[in-house]
DNA sequence: ATCCGTTTTTTGTGATCACATTTGCCGTGA
DNA sequence: TCACGGCAAATGTGATCACAAAAAACGGAT
């Protein structure tokens, strides 16, 4: 079969043997890849201002450049990457009106999410949420930035779970995706002990099934996060 | 070109000569392709449901699968296109749960970005908004649903810009860009001759500099069309 | 006439290549 | 020491191809 003289370019067995080694699991190749960069954006493994290539993506991943750029350019459009004028990719460093802007749609969606999910609120939520929020506490006790953001994220997720209202908390996934690197940088230098008091009162609520006071402090913990932008 | 007989693909003057042809103007392709596409989805030039192929979308903008798939990855993105679990892409159909959302997330963005737009607000951006307001009673008036729906989203940006909320505004357009097709649908088949009321009660209140008035205004004006969704 | 199996066509996916442009680097000169 | 110019490396873009899976078209049997 190596002969083939003429014409074709051939190049059947790469994709066949990658086929059998990289998929064990299931799932498309840039979709794969979309969901690590998404996880490192949000979470915050990644600093803003960082470089990124698709070249590099490819070589990490184990694919070409057709799946990362894909990726990429679906990252692009969630606004979790930037694209300069030359197409260059790179972490976005988000201006403060741009911060104060997210933080005022975080603060609208998820007192609304937090408003939906109060009467569908069972014990067992409530229960999760405190152990959740124990997860906080200890990342923040040993000021892990990523364990924070994280395990920060996971707590408003589990709540705004039970809203039952995909579209709101994919909306609001995506702005979290936006300040992914800049909470980062922020909750990087950062200093504090103190355990999530917002959070407290949130539960507190949820227990007393008082909707102004989740509200209020649903509020109150999304905007807290603005009060440490002193640049 | 069907010969060339040996070896090497050589597909080099395809390029060049496609370069020279259609890019008079400037731009990359696929993000011409994007542009193009959003708008016939974001003005309901597509039903819901319609199913659309990579190499139909590039034989149409006379280009190649590549900057199709980038284009529509980046509309799926958005919510502006539905993929099937086999990749087949077509304009979303939506459920009523998610219109119901959809709105509330409209009225949620829109009354915060006209309220931000109010203390910004002259006496030209208020003619301004008069004049396409005629535009508007004069598609309804003609029964042109394509016409009705971008006159009204211009009359809409055209106040919100004046929030200089960037963020805000590409959130809100998202939202109008998975409504398109739906909208479609809806004001298809609709049989009203009224001019757009609520959108004078904006106007006046915009000159009255009232606030409370204005939120009201915009909040009725979005949920409205939620109303006649009696399917 | 209808249903089921097979075959054919369609369609998305991923890899690879050529190309243009931009970025970075290094050396030369003032 | 710094600036400028030119060369080399790197990078995104778009086209093309092979392939697998899914959809559609087809045909025969009941």
């Amino acid at each position: 079969m190596s002969k083939s003289p003429i014409s074709t370019p051939t190049p059947t067995l790469a994709m066949s043997a990658r086929a059998t080694e990289t998929t064990p699991p299931i799932g498309a190749a840039h979709d794969r890849v979309y969901r690590q960069l998404r996880s490192r954006i949000m979470y915050g493994d990644i600093m803003p201002g960082v470089a990124l290539t698709l070249r590099g993506i490819g070589k990490e991943f184990g694919v070409s450049m057709t799946p990362a750029r894909e990726s990429v350019r679906r990252l692009v459009a969630e606004g979790a990457l930037t694209m300069s004028s030359s197409g260059r990719i790179s972490t976005p460093e988000l201006s403060n009106e741009r911060i104060e802007e997210l933080a005022a749609l975080r603060a609208l969606i998820e007192v609304e999410l937090a408003s939906r999910a109060l009467p569908r609120a069972h014990m067992a939520l409530i229960e999760r949420l405190q152990a959740i929020n124990g997860a906080v506490a200890e990342a923040v006790a040993h000021r892990d930035a990523v364990s924070y953001i994280r395990t920060n994220l996971e707590f408003h997720r589990t709540l705004y779970l039970r809203a039952q209202a995909p579209a709101m908390l994919a909306m609001t996934e995506t702005v979290w995706l936006q300040m992914g690197p800049t909470m980062r940088a922020l909750y990087g230098r950062l200093r504090r002990t103190e355990p999530p008091q917002y959070h407290r009162l949130i539960i507190a609520a949820l227990r007393a099934g008082d909707e102004p006071g989740l509200r209020l402090a649903v509020r109150s913990d999304v905007t807290m996060g603005l009060r440490m932008l002193a640049s």
